[in-house]
DNA sequence: ATGACTTATACGATAAGA
């Protein structure tokens, strides 16, 4: 007889660019008391990792696993239940940017990224970035064949199609919504992730960022960069995705709102 | 309009973000 097999389960996850963990810890400490998802995966602490409020987190029922360093980047997951098998790289290459964490919790691959920016198509910074996306869908393809379903989220600074920027003339080819970039994305697609959001809500168009200048969240002039990505249990498992619009009506908010996926039981 | 705002670093101005 097989043993019975481990059934993965993660009720509510939450994707987050904070933009400073230091200037945005009361707010997080408040949403995540009030919303409660059994994991949180959090981008630009921007904290050296001596600095990182790991009592603030236990205070309210959070075990965590953090990558810092000083002034940028930076990542950390949050979890309810315990947190196994953290990973701080994707490979063998060591990587002056924090911008990647993963562990198991509840029997699920969670993964935390913070793609790179690129700035121009014309910056070593746009190279920079499209290796780095390299690097992570062979990393995807290498523990898609493992027994746990993945679950990857975080800021991809991509923006997927059209649909996802309030603006689709003018960023045409434009960093964010370049071809390359897109395909970058599309790579992953083909390691067997979807896009949950828009898995489920295949016209709606709603944004998880918004630039602080020029009133652009008054006038909904955002993208949808923040993803959450899953193989197909856990796909099919999904059954809702919240973008938060509301925490960018704080003060002093991040450019970014949380995202939140919620399974079914 | 190479801007506009916010952050870190450091205490003024610059780099970076997206």
């Amino acid at each position: 007889m097989e043993p019975e097999k481990t059934v993965p389960h993660l009720g509510k996850a939450t994707t987050w660019n904070v933009n400073s963990l230091k200037v945005r810890l009361p707010q997080v400490l408040e949403w995540l008391s009030r919303e409660k998802p059994d994991v949180a995966c959090l981008q630009e602490t921007k904290m050296p990792d001596a600095q990182f409020p790991h009592q603030a987190f236990r205070d309210i029922g959070y075990d965590a696993v953090w990558a810092g360093q000083p002034t940028y980047n930076g990542v950390a997951i949050l979890s309810r239940s315990p947190i196994e098998i953290p990973q701080t790289s994707m490979d063998d290459h060591p990587d002056d940017h924090k911008r990647f964490l993963s562990a198991r919790i509840g029997g699920v691959r969670v993964v935390n990224v913070y793609v790179p920016n690129g700035q121009d198509l014309d910056s070593p910074k746009f190279s920079y970035k499209l290796e780095w996306l390299e690097r992570l869908a062979r990393y995807l393809g290498s523990i898609r064949s493992g027994p746990d379903p993945v679950l990857l989220m975080g800021d991809f600074n991509i923006v997927p199609d059209d649909l996802d920027t309030w603006d689709p003339q003018g960023s045409k080819d434009q960093i964010f919504h370049s071809p390359p970039e897109r395909k970058a994305l599309a790579a992953i697609f083909g390691e067997g992730f979807s896009d949950l959001y828009r898995v489920l809500y295949p016209d709606r168009q709603e944004f998880s960022w918004w630039d602080y200048r020029m009133g652009n969240f008054h006038r909904n002039r955002g993208l949808r960069i923040d993803l959450i990505l899953s193989t197909p249990t856990l796909t099919g498992a999904c059954r809702e995705v919240v973008i938060d619009r509301q925490a960018r009506k704080h003060e002093r908010p991040s450019d970014h709102v949380p995202v939140t996926v919620v399974f079914s039981a």
